[in-house]
DNA sequence: ATGGCGTACACCGTACGA
């Protein structure tokens, strides 16, 4: 089973590079973030053609996430589901999950938070602390357990090009990479770093400067297994290659192939 | 890198991303 997160920056713009990835990749589960796009204007039909069915929480403007996959999502669940649909944690289309092949799936985009100084920067922190909880009240660390998604964190200093000169600024603050492993201590492995262990490894360059090809990124983008799933981790890489394409999104593809 | 890009929604600019 081949699994796989893009943060697409736009279901409706990107489309068709989705299609042209998994027609590649052959992909059996494919998780989207940023879809921008309302659920009645999401592509179903042309990735249905394609042989994928969806699980959306779609968005207009910003947000939305999906899990793309060829069985059935079975037991589909939207937002932090442990906190009321109302909650404003809920009110961003952040989260979703579904059962897939027996494997549950989350494809997640957690918030930015902009500036360490911003008011949106407690929420991030409030986000990731009830996502953790979501994991403690709805799962176990022995189930079988894929968390995909953009997390706006990099979680090493190896994980993004400039560690000295960043120090302590939004998506690498000692703060976030606190939040970030608090979720991974729910007992959760990181896929891409079962197989790859060298520095300067990203899944995300800014638009501006030209920093794909000058290869200043971050790793940001992660697909988190628990271990009894990890343990059937057999390859793991970050596919650069839509980066490279005509209009991409400013993220590329994550992707683990499990032995299941 | 932080005016430098890209997307959405709307309007001919503003909000937001990371």
């Amino acid at each position: 089973m081949k699994i796989a997160t893009w943060n697409v920056n736009s279901i409706r713009v990107r489309a068709e590079q989705v299609l042209k990835w998994l027609e590649r990749s052959d992909a059996d589960v494919l998780c989207l973030q940023e879809l921008k796009t309302p659920d009645e204007e999401f592509p179903y039909d042309l990735f249905g053609e394609a042989g994928y069915f969806a699980a959306v929480a779609g968005q207009r403007t910003y947000n939305g996430v999906a899990i793309l996959s060829k069985e059935e999502p079975k037991d589909i669940s939207r937002g932090l589901s442990h906190l009321p649909s109302d909650h404003p944690l809920n009110e961003q289309r952040r989260i979703v999950a579904a059962t897939i092949g027996g494997v549950r799936i989350l494809s997640a985009y957690m918030p930015n938070g902009e500036s360490l100084e911003s008011e949106k920067f407690p929420f991030k922190m409030e986000f990731f602390r009830e996502f953790r909880n979501y994991l403690d009240k709805n799962h176990e660390p022995d189930e079988g357990l894929c968390i995909c998604g953009d997390f706006n964190v990099a979680r090493e200093a190896i994980d993004l090009y400039n560690p000295e000169e960043r120090g302590e600024s939004i998506l690498v603050s000692s703060k976030e990479r606190r939040a970030l492993e608090e979720v991974l201590d729910f007992g959760l492995t990181d896929a891409f770093r079962l197989h790859n262990k060298e520095q300067g490894r990203y899944s995300w360059w800014d638009y501006r400067g030209g920093m794909y090809w000058k290869g200043k990124g971050m790793r940001i983008d992660y697909l988190f297994a628990t271990r009894p799933l990890a343990k059937l981790c057999a390859a793991s890489d970050i596919d650069e290659s839509p980066r490279r394409w005509k209009r991409p999104s400013d993220h590329t593809v994550v992707w683990a192939e499990f032995d299941i």
